[in-house]
DNA sequence: CTGTTAGCGCATTCAC
DNA sequence: GTGAATGCGCTAACAG
């Protein structure tokens, strides 16, 4: 391991202006900066990067929290993430948690430690345990997509979920349809009230009641969405449309529904939400809300190192905007309401 | 920050006796651990990670390369990453590198700055940029699924490419497709050569003539699929059977050809590489080849923390099995050799 | 502009 | 079993 004190005798010079060389040039006499570099080079040094941050208290790092990683949506956001971390002299320690809390809190606890300065969660809940609540005084945090459960409030960068939801409904009602399927993912979520008070309020408003009996599904995951058109199928009343909540349940709920021997659209019209690369090349093509993932990533990083270097945050909630995309697995009813 | 001293001055302990308590404390007496325990409890403390590994020479976190976090088989692989990493008390620096040789060399440099104890390369190239190149004695490094290029020998957990590609045409000929496509990844790698050797060598068996115009592509991606498709549509006589390099590329390949108005498998079959969660939930479900990425990630990380603590290596290179999952995307030619 | 000095927080000899 | 002392590799304050 060639360290510093190496180079500085190998250049003729002190310790300090070899650091000083390297870190602000600009401090140092062009002759002695030659010398420096020389060494710097003849020697292969490299700077310890552990012994910096034990210098200056900063890690440089920030952990993302991760419920899974096989979630496209989530790994566009990752990617924007990193992206912007990278940027921004920042490196990102990958916090995969698998919904379990012990490893949340595992990660988390990379900020107690002085891992890392900052920490981006893409789940909902408080990534801390119970002995760690207490010290988690103002520890830079942002979550994304989801809001972070408990009493502290940490910034977030979301969508307007409740008009997202409505966007859909529109679409679908815009169709014809009367008669509504929801397959829904994580039903504990911030995410999961919003969409559905969506789809209630614009139902309402078209005076059609909501029959909860409608409402299947409790993970993001394509077995729930076959699942789920099971389920609906078994209806008195099958729906005309069904409502997914993201495009992995939307794919196992095209899957289900045309194993049933059924067409989408013209049987039943099908919707999901993230518009994830497959999305456009599923037969039909999937209707999604396309969500910014990628720019939701880099947004989610600009604030939280707002947050590590102190600074003042403008707003502490920031709605990114979302686009329906109509493709083909939506369309008009073919028959009437009756089935 | 609350550091040792201070929970050694509220314990009446030296420093010293603190940090054998939390790290060994069967070298303390049970009264004296007591008391540690309850003061590090009070004061919240928790050791400095930075410091530890300024230390110890050791950061206990390893960098992944990976040329793309969106391709769910390379996440597949991450997962296993991250699990075994966790378990051995490995945390885990993500380096997306979009392809990039630049970010390469930043993420490899970690291990020169002491910031990673190893390096996991999902990729083919070799990560270290030509100035560093010299400092990499035997630095850890494993690759998985790719073989790194250059004169370096770096441990390797892949699958065996030449068979599964084999294996896949059989499959095809057993049918009694005489007339094949390929729609290729990166053309640059072993594993491409592997497959293309696989899908010859089993030819030339059967009196079959590959012919290089039937061979397309040039990346992992949907789009390849669909472009590589049209290609292959306008040659004098189309394939009756498209190998696809993964199964993204196998997604674009059902697409096109269901757009252009032809069947799978009637008209055209169509296999993949990978089995991504979505191809069994495509129209048809996907004929895909089977790779253990999750397994394959595990494997990767004992052999680089081996490799860390300078354990001798068994063997350099480990092959993993894979196997051929026939589907509904493959099936017999519907009408004779010629079109 | 450069060198000296003093730590950052911790782990580890070596005495006792 | 415990404490004092030393140093990991580096940066920052202060002189000069």
């Amino acid at each position: 391991m060639t360290n510093i004190k190496k180079v500085s005798e190998l250049a003729g010079v002190s310790t300090a202006t070899v650091s000083r060389t390297l870190k602000d040039p600009d401090l140092v006499s062009p002759q002695t900066r030659e010398k420096v570099m020389v060494a710097v080079q003849q020697a292969g040094y490299r700077p310890n990067w552990m012994a910096t941050s034990v210098k200056t208290g900063k890690s440089n790092s920030i952990v993302v929290l991760v419920p899974n990683l096989v979630n496209p949506f989530f790994m566009r956001i990752i990617e924007g993430i990193e992206q912007a971390a990278q940027e921004k002299g920042y490196s990102v320690l990958l916090g995969d948690t698998q919904g379990s809390a012990s490893r949340e809190h595992e990660y988390a606890s990379m900020l107690l430690t002085n891992r890392a300065d900052g920490l981006i969660q893409l789940d909902h809940s408080f990534p801390f345990s119970q002995d760690d609540a207490h010290l988690v005084g103002n520890l830079p945090v942002v979550s994304v997509c989801e809001r972070i459960e408990g009493d502290k409030k940490y910034p977030v960068i979301e969508l307007d979920n409740y008009a997202a939801a409505r966007a859909v409904t529109h679409h679908l009602i815009s169709y014809g349809h009367r008669s509504f399927g929801v397959i829904a993912g994580q039903i504990s979520s911030q995410i999961h009230h919003d969409r559905l008070a969506g789809i209630k309020s614009v139902l309402a408003e078209e005076g059609i009641v909501f029959d909860e009996a409608m409402l299947v599904g409790g993970s993001y995951k394509i077995e729930t969405g076959v699942e789920g058109v099971q389920q609906l199928l078994t209806r008195a009343q099958p729906p005309t449309a069904i409502i997914c909540f993201n495009d992995d349940i939307a794919i196992g709920a095209l899957y289900a529904i045309k194993k049933h021997g059924l067409r989408v659209p013209q049987d039943i019209s099908v919707t999901g939400f993230d518009n994830v690369r497959v999305a456009a090349y599923m037969d039909p093509p999937l209707t999604t809300v396309d969500q910014p993932a990628y720019q939701m990533g880099r947004r989610a990083v600009e604030v939280l190192i707002q947050q590590i270097n102190r600074q003042p945050l403008t707003r502490t909630r920031e709605i990114l905007p979302f686009s329906l995309l109509e493709r083909q697995s939506t369309g008009p009813v073919s028959k009437p309401n009756q089935h």
